[in-house]
DNA sequence: ATGGTAGCCTTGCTA
């Protein structure tokens, strides 16, 4: 089973970019983040179309998680558990197949000193609370999304302009290292040594022009799931294209 | 050089 995630930054704009990308890499599950959009106004024929399933938490103009899959999603959950008063829609998780499989969309923590950071730390708190409840069931698991987290230096392209921002800060960076330490694999790294790989890269600056990067978006697999691991990678041609998100498909492979 | 760009339903916010 091919498991993808991609931030879009609006499913509106990114439409033809998402569905070429689907015809030519053809996963079986798509975790997309910022669709910005309610789940109302998710383009589900065009999906439909191309023969996925789709279940979508959306909100105006900000966030938005969806999950595509070409088997039906089963025994959905559309929040983060934890915070009972966090309205923001970051979270989807279900099952497909016989793995549960999650699209999260990590709060981005910028300002530094602000109550965003300490939204960030806290969210990334319960996602390993909620990490812990997923392990205990031994069912076989993919966490995937945009972390807004790079892991570490190796995942950015001048640690020193990032000094000061939220994805590298060195309690982001405690936090991920919790989640893996819980025994959770990063599909991409497990399998690719080479340093300054990236996922994202900005829009301003000729960031993308000048292969100036962050990997922040990340498969996270169980060990049930890490067992049956057999490839994964970053697929860097949708962003190379007109109207393209600031961000890039990552992708892995489970055995079936 | 504290800018730059993109998408929001905008005159600023988020990234």
């Amino acid at each position: 089973m091919k498991i993808a995630t991609f931030n879009v930054n609006s499913i509106a704009v990114r439409l033809p970019i998402l569905l070429a990308w689907l015809e030519q890499a053809t996963p079986d599950v798509v975790c997309l983040q910022e669709i910005k959009c309610p789940a109302a106004d998710f383009p589900m024929l065009e999906l439909k179309g191309l023969g996925y399933h789709v279940e979508a938490v959306g909100q105006r103009a900000y966030n938005g998680v969806a999950l595509l899959s070409r088997a039906p999603a089963q025994d959905i959950v559309r929040a983060l558990p934890g915070e009972k008063t966090d309205d923001q829609a970051r979270y989807i998780e279900a099952t497909i197949g016989d793995l549960r499989v999650a699209s999260l969309y990590l709060p981005n923590g910028n300002p530094l000193g602000t109550e965003k950071f300490t939204y960030k730390l806290a969210w990334m708190r319960r996602l390993k609370a909620h990490a812990e409840t997923l392990l205990a069931r031994e069912v076989p698991f993919v966490l995937a999304g945009d972390y807004n987290v790079a892991p570490t230096d190796d995942d950015v392209y001048d640690p020193s302009a990032m000094l000061d921002d939220a994805i590298c800060q060195p309690e982001s960076r405690a936090r991920f290292r919790a989640l893996i330490n819980l025994g959770l694999t990063d599909a991409f790294r497990v399998l690719h040594a080479e340093p300054h790989r990236y996922s994202f890269w900005d829009y301003q600056a000729g960031r993308w022009y000048r292969d100036e990067g962050l990997r922040i978006d990340h498969l996270l697999l169980s060990p049930q799931a890490a067992d049956r691991l057999v490839a994964a990678d970053i697929d860097k041609t949708p962003r190379g294209k007109d109207k393209a998100s600031d961000h890039t498909p990552v992708w892995c492979e489970i055995a079936a």
